[in-house]
DNA sequence: ATGTTTATATGATGGGCATCATATAAAGGT
DNA sequence: ACCTTTATATGATGCCCATCATATAAACAT
């Protein structure tokens, strides 16, 4: 009931990781559990101790693959796009009921944060790097206006749009949730010196969609 | 083994509903287990069924006691302070390192948004209810500069607010926590129109410490 | 003082979980 | 064709949990 060939083991134990990346954020990592993400890996649970040691180490690599994909998307949009057609994207993106009705393929933060503080020091580790790179690279795509402030501009807003998208997350109604994120993206729009508005062209959620 | 006298049940069931809104905030709801609570109100997890009907029933509860304890606390500020100065000082307390290391005692927004939409829907509902009540507050007592856009500069802000504390959590460092709870602290400050530092007064994160 | 009521305690029960021990079957060399 | 290796499956084990059945002992009425 197995068919497997020579480098099959590393395909599989990459469909771990990104399916454990997605139920993490989907489920939360008090919820997601080994035999859960197997099953979606299309496994079950007991071959999985041939691939991580513990569950803690399957985490800890799926946080890393989930900043590093979130981050070849947003540096694609720079690179695509320019700096401020980019960024105007990113927050767009950001802010879009897509974003706020897929956490599962989203930014980290909005869907992890609160529960990053109660994880094993090895998961702080790495989630941590992974929140100073958005925030370089974000802090690199502002404009030039803001010279030495950049940082700081950088995490204000950032801080909103992750801010934005959990509240509109945790708010049923669309219309309402769709409230929260429109002011928000109107309010950094106007304190990025950002066009509110973008040329035609769809804007993805994540860099593996 | 037991002492109690008439009314000693409806103060059992209040420092149950109590325990289980800090027990909630700290551990998240996923976490938070009946015989804990009730350990934590001094109690053992046999007797708990004859307080409420089931755990979500408690939850719900909780959840509706930690957002009025919030709504108290604010207006508390606002009445004695004034609104220009309470909103002031409500948002320093906010970005505070005091509420940054207390999540057990202060706002349900940074410490339950992620959680919410994976809740039963009567959670859900009472979660609603505490944010729409937050989000009226904070809207009314905005400078009257703002007009007819009060409720989206409250949604901005309110999303910078939480977005910065639940960032700021999920760093290990202290300065480096400090530096977003700064940031975020300037920028509301400058574009909410009040001044960056408040008269002399301690600060307090819930109104029931 | 004794018996009834009621608040809390002790001790199941059944389910989910992480982890591990062992079994099976495919790949590849011989 | 056969044997070894290796990727995955089956089936424990022991722990924690929500809920419930039953026991105990305080409070109160008589």
């Amino acid at each position: 009931m197995v068919r497997y060939s020579s480098e099959h083991k590393q395909q599989t134990r990459d469909s771990i990781v990104r399916e454990a990346a997605v139920e993490l954020r989907r489920s939360g990592p008090d919820k997601v559990s080994v035999a859960l993400i197997m099953k979606r890996a299309g496994l079950t649970h007991g071959g999985f101790y041939a691939h991580f040691d513990s569950k803690e180490a399957l985490l800890q690599t799926a946080l890393q693959w989930m900043f590093t994909d979130r981050q070849n998307y947003f540096a694609g949009l720079l690179q695509r796009y320019g700096q401020q057609q980019g960024l105007s994207r990113y927050i767009d993106a950001y802010l879009s009921d897509m974003h706020r009705n897929h956490p599962e393929s989203g930014c980290p933060l909005p869907a992890l944060g609160a529960d990053v503080s109660r994880l094993p020091q090895a998961l702080q580790q790495a989630y941590q790097d992974g929140v100073a790179s958005i925030l370089q690279t974000f802090s690199q795509a502002l404009p030039e206006f803001f010279q030495t402030q950049r940082e700081q501009v950088a995490r204000s807003a950032f801080a909103e749009l992750s801010g934005a998208i959990l509240i509109a997350r945790s708010i049923h109604c669309p219309q309402e949730a769709g409230q929260w994120l429109r002011s928000s993206r109107e309010s950094l729009k106007a304190r990025l010196q950002l066009p509110l508005d973008n040329p035609e062209g769809q804007d993805h959620v994540s860099a593996t969609e």
